[in-house]
DNA sequence: TCTGATTTGTAATAAATATTACAAACTTTT
DNA sequence: AAAAGTTTGTAATATTTATTACAAATCAGA
């Protein structure tokens, strides 16, 4: 509980200010890895915070296919941009990755600790814009970008984390073929030519970008 | 300005709460047809009330491609989910349609607005988190959705508006082709095979829906 | 260290959509 | 009502991506 401090939601707030905020509530959830938290439809009637462990938001589709969009470690808060929407459904699905520990917020009890503290405000207007924003940026990559541009981003983001022209990546073939909305034989046919055409190498998960300059034109060409 | 009873950020306020909300507030800008009010980038520094006429939200893309977004018509907020993100630069081109008057509001003054009127605030909220719920949809229909899922969709939408089986749509099949990220030609044809297999009969902008149960099989399945 | 499960590499074929192009139909302006 | 501009209908071809399939490589557990 205490590592809510390094929550979005509480930055800026001392641990006090937070007990004293969410002091009151009680009752939280655990869910076993694979367990389903919320699924997509579902009424979002409180507000929840991820106290402990790992999740994963995806939209299905009956025909099986799988769009990844995030995973939220802890300490996080679920769909927050969804609790004060006309349309409180959650449009996707939060899967528990690991052993997790949710908190749960009513709609009363937050409206009354967001009228109270103006930082916890300006915190929840903070995330729930920066999911707007998110959203905006992944509208775009969906609309404008091929699976290149989106390889050439995903690898140029990465290795600026990792501050190294060599890395391996997180992900398996099959979650980013998720993320990017493309099939996975596509993906790797993509990277073959990417590695085909001299602009990176690769071995299974480990990534090493050739050519930086032409793999940060095609990406940023197509977004 | 007395219409702004009508802006969703003002629901359930009267005018005298929103003139003492705002009253302060001077110094209108004003914009002829086809000008740009906000170019994709630019830093969102002031919240712009729409107060006269409408704007088109567009993203644009180097290679000329062109997604559209939406049209905002007065009264309305342009843009109030960046307001208060991380990255607050404007995803999208606003361009004004016809004459177009907004109203500027900066964030130490809004900022106090929302403090000072729980109801602004709770509408603010709303607002944005509406946008999110948007985007989602947005966001899920690229993934999942086919050119004839989209026309479907679009189609049931504009039915149910007009309350009518046979309407007129307001959109060129450029618009519709932009909104749907796809092209022209490729939304013609997807057209003219929605005729062909009967479930729709259509001549330049009038539509008439002939097997609405397929049609919404069509949306459902694809979205 | 062996075994089964997962992930990756790859290919052949199919389907969807883009690209380009042009004429016909409509609309607006003069 | 003629001319100019816009929108629509359509087609041929090219490109991208999906679908399906399978073997090789790697990983995780017994």
């Amino acid at each position: 509980m205490e590592n809510l401090i390094y929550c979005p939601l509480f930055e800026n707030m001392s641990i006090e200010e937070i007990q004293k905020v969410i002091g009151l509530q009680y009752g939280t959830r655990n869910y076993s890895p694979g367990d389903i938290i919320l699924s997509q439809g579902d009424e979002y009637q409180y507000l929840m915070l991820l106290l402990e462990g790992e999740v994963s938001n995806s939209m299905t589709h009956v025909s099986g296919k799988n769009m990844f969009i995030e995973t939220i470690t802890a300490p996080g808060v679920l769909a927050p941009a969804i609790f004060y929407a006309d349309n409180n459904k959650v449009p996707v699905d939060v899967t528990a990755v690991g052993r997790v520990k949710i908190l749960p917020i009513s709609k009363v009890e937050f409206n009354y600790m967001l009228q109270s503290n103006p930082k916890l405000l300006k915190n929840f207007l903070k995330m729930i814009s920066n999911r707007s924003s998110f959203l905006s940026t992944k509208v775009r990559t969906l609309c404008f970008g091929t699976i290149k541009s989106k390889i050439a981003g995903y690898l140029l983001e990465t290795s600026l984390d990792h501050n190294s022209n060599i890395f391996d990546i997180i992900h398996t073939q099959q979650e980013l073929a998720d993320m990017f909305g493309v099939t996975r034989p596509a993906l790797a046919k993509t990277i073959k030519d990417m590695i085909d055409q001299g602009l990176i190498s690769s071995k299974q998960k480990n990534f090493k970008i050739i050519n930086k300059q032409e793999l940060a034109r095609i990406f940023r060409d197509s977004n």
